[in-house]
DNA sequence: CTGTGTGCAAACACTTTGCAGGTGT
DNA sequence: ACACCTGCAAAGTGTTTGCACACAG
């Protein structure tokens, strides 16, 4: 995949299978990843430890996001088209829409997030959208 | 306390002890309080156990909801004013603001979510909007 | 060659479950 | 009286740390 060494490039991340192998499924995949689906699909091919650390390095690198939800599973995505992109910075600040049925969280990257009013004294920085509903497929 | 044995009536939970504590703990605070912080204040007087049942009944209760956040820990908060008042459903959409210095989580029960456009196909349901930034206090 | 990544073992932290006894209504 | 709540013990699950070795740059 010639595609994933200069994503890893970009994020100076090291070129090593499991990060190969990892950033493949976030670049195949259309919905949010969380620890355990990746480890199920790896099939223990690799260590849990360097699974976590891994994310770890995707998420500080900036390569991927976590996604807030109200579970206590965390949930980690490769911004779509132009965000993980020449800006190393990344902008979350786009809504994620969860499905009660599958599941499966979805980064909406069309669906800013609108203006509205904060109360007074309060300095907002960043912003996160979350939207519960049923998507197209179970629908 | 009267109010709290009200409330716990409203909900149908049982007036015990730590019920009536951890009710107080909330009606006392203004952020968002977590199973560990709860743990702490509570200072051993109960089971770890009896606290994690005693939040789970809550929740399913609607006594109080649970916040989304992208941290490994899950947030649990009273609405304010009326939203714990006669409407046994908790209309949980209104903003959430966590302070990156403090890192309390506060309710903007002021801040509806606004409206805005979900892509085709999608059904939404319910709407959570997390801000990070910087609280009154802290700034 | 050097610094970083990996795997293993173990520790640690978090959460759930089952059961016996106690308590609210 | 009955259903529900609590505490304890234990199991189950998730996450982190330290270390030795391997490997990418």
């Amino acid at each position: 995949m010639e595609k994933n060494l200069e994503i890893l490039q970009r994020y100076k991340l090291r070129n090593t299978e499991i990060r190969r192998e990892i950033l493949s499924l976030f670049l195949d995949t259309d919905y949010a990843l969380s620890h355990q689906y990746i480890e199920k699909k790896l099939e223990a091919k690799f260590d849990r430890v360097t699974l976590y650390r891994t994310l770890k390095a995707f998420e500080e690198s900036g390569l991927v996001h976590r996604i807030a939800n109200d579970k206590e599973t965390i949930e980690y995505a490769l911004c779509k088209d132009d965000c993980h992109a020449e800006n190393h910075k990344h902008s979350d600040n786009h809504a994620h829409f969860r499905c009660e049925i599958c599941q499966k969280t979805y980064c909406l990257d069309s669906v800013g997030i609108p203006d509205f009013h904060i109360p007074m004294g309060f300095k907002a920085k960043e912003f996160q959208l979350l939207v519960n509903g049923i998507c197209e497929k179970c629908a």
